[in-house]
RNA sequence: GGGAGGAUACCGAAGCGGUCAAACGGGACUGACUGUAAAUCAGUUGGCUAUGCCUUCACAGGUUCGAAUCCUGUUCCUCCCA
């Protein structure tokens, strides 16, 4: 199966400039491609996936995936799907924010083949020393502002007269078109992919390509993912999800996808995951005839942290999530124990603290970061939602000692039915 | 430059002298039901040493026994005219 029905298999077509002719080419050898990712914070978030997993799929079947650090297309910002102009990121923070992220980039495409390696390239490097004039006559007399106003990003934001978009959002796109310009020309990168909201862009690239090298290049969006429940994919309570283990934890990723929604889960299978096809006919049928197995969610859930966080750490997560939700803590060990902590938030507190007469419980729970102040912490005792050691509490008096420590050192805190956290007592 | 209107909790939006920690909707949290799902129903949604106390309605003052509500000034936003 080529890679376009691949791609269409999985629902990961949005658009394409020249299915046609794109698909002859494919058929006639490797070809060079690139996706932009723009520094905005210094961690890629779910949401960057699809256009990643995209990349890496290709370079699976022998294409040569170029993953672009936006140095340049990140100063300025990109008003697609924006309703609003952003600030500025200072210079110190776009730079953190690229060393970072291309960390992120080159744990998923694979530099090390010798058939086709990926690369990693940063558009600051060819941009940053081209001056304004020459910019303006190179790149911006190839486009006209009709054009570039009838695009939809920019139109959305002229038709809001309480936002607007400024000048330097309104160039964004020029940059991004000069990039795909100047990959073909480098590299002959023939084909950008992206999210949906990257068409405008995309093809100001193809257009740039062809008035400037007389040469067509292909454009293919990535459909935007959505939830059943009409909420922003990636999102949750505390809010993105990260790759970066530091800010959201190897546990808490494999809980998000744990946690998908029923409707989504044969999806996001198809989008995320590498797994074959039958595979994924499997757990759909699967899903469909038993689908408090969860057999599809653990699958999707173990493939995606293994994806990121590599094997080791995918069975921490999934041990400790086992422990967790496996069916009540009785009888199990300190050694099982022991897989949660650290897996789960965990904060350390002085020993002294608990001894004698305790600690309020309530405070407890603010320390463990799963309550946000006392107050809110006693509501939660009052609607039921607060457990010690898996045992619901109802007295907001209640003090902990260590007499409650779990094999002599570890509090394991709930708030709600999936909230965990462990104290330990040093 | 002239004129009009506005700024309320996470968001939207009521309130226009006391009964206002502030209606209603959304979101979020919790409980019940379940399968760590969805849908549904119920509770909660400023803080606290908690049948009470404290700090909030852009900011700073003032009037009043009493202000989110009235007055003055400041900042910001929107609309209309030039």
């Amino acid at each position: 199966m080529s890679i376009l029905h691949e791609l269409a298999w999985r629902g990961l077509i949005n658009d394409c400039t020249d299915t046609e002719a794109l698909t002859k080419r494919l058929g006639e050898g490797p070809i060079a491609l690139y996706c932009g990712f723009d520094p905005t914070a210094d961690s890629l978030h779910v949401g960057n996936l699809v256009p990643l997993i995209a990349l890496r799929r290709f370079q699976n079947d022998g294409h040569i995936p170029i993953a672009l650090a936006g140095g340049a297309t990140g100063a300025i910002g990109d008003p697609s799907g924006k309703s609003a102009e952003r600030n500025l990121l200072t210079r110190e923070t776009l730079q953190q924010n690229i060393a970072a992220v291309k960390e992120q980039l080159a744990k998923l495409l694979d530099f090390e083949t010798t058939a086709n390696p990926a690369q990693l390239l940063d558009n600051a490097d060819w941009t940053a020393g081209v001056s304004y004039l020459d910019f303006l006559r190179d790149v911006g007399k190839h486009f006209t502002v009709n054009s570039m106003v009838a695009k939809e990003s920019v139109r959305a934001r002229m038709q809001d007269r309480e936002v607007g978009i400024s000048y330097t959002e309104f160039s964004y796109m020029l940059l991004q078109a000069f990039d795909f310009y100047h990959l073909k020309e480098t590299h002959d990168c023939e084909l950008q992919i992206g999210g949906s909201d990257q068409w405008g862009n995309i093809t100001a690239g193809i257009e740039l390509s062809r008035r400037k090298l007389n040469t067509t290049v292909y454009g293919l969006t990535l459909p935007l993912i959505t939830n059943a429940d009409g909420t922003k994919f990636g999102k949750t309570e505390a809010g993105a999800v990260w790759l970066d283990p530091a800010r959201t934890s190897v546990y808490k990723f494999y809980q998000f996808w744990i946690r998908t929604d029923d409707r989504d889960v044969v999806r996001y299978l198809k989008y995320f995951t590498f797994l074959p096809q039958e595979r994924i006919t499997e757990l759909e049928a699967s899903h469909t005839e038993n689908p408090s197995g969860r057999e599809a969610h653990t699958a999707l859930a173990v493939a995606m942290t293994d994806l990121i966080h590599g094997e080791a750490a995918t069975q921490e997560a999934q041990q400790a999530s086992r422990i967790l939700f496996g069916g009540g803590l009785d009888g199990i060990g300190e050694s099982t124990f022991n897989e949660i902590v650290g897996e789960v938030p965990t904060v350390e507190i002085e020993r002294t603290q608990i001894e004698g007469d305790g600690l309020p419980i309530l405070e407890l729970f603010v320390t463990s970061g799963l309550c946000q102040s006392n107050g809110q912490a006693r509501k939660d005792l009052q609607g039921g939602g607060i457990n010690l050691n898996n045992e619901r509490q109802s007295d907001a008096q209640t003090r902990v000692t260590t007499e409650q420590l779990l094999f002599g050192k570890h509090l394991l805190l709930r708030k709600g039915k999936r909230n965990y956290a462990v104290i330990t007592a040093k």
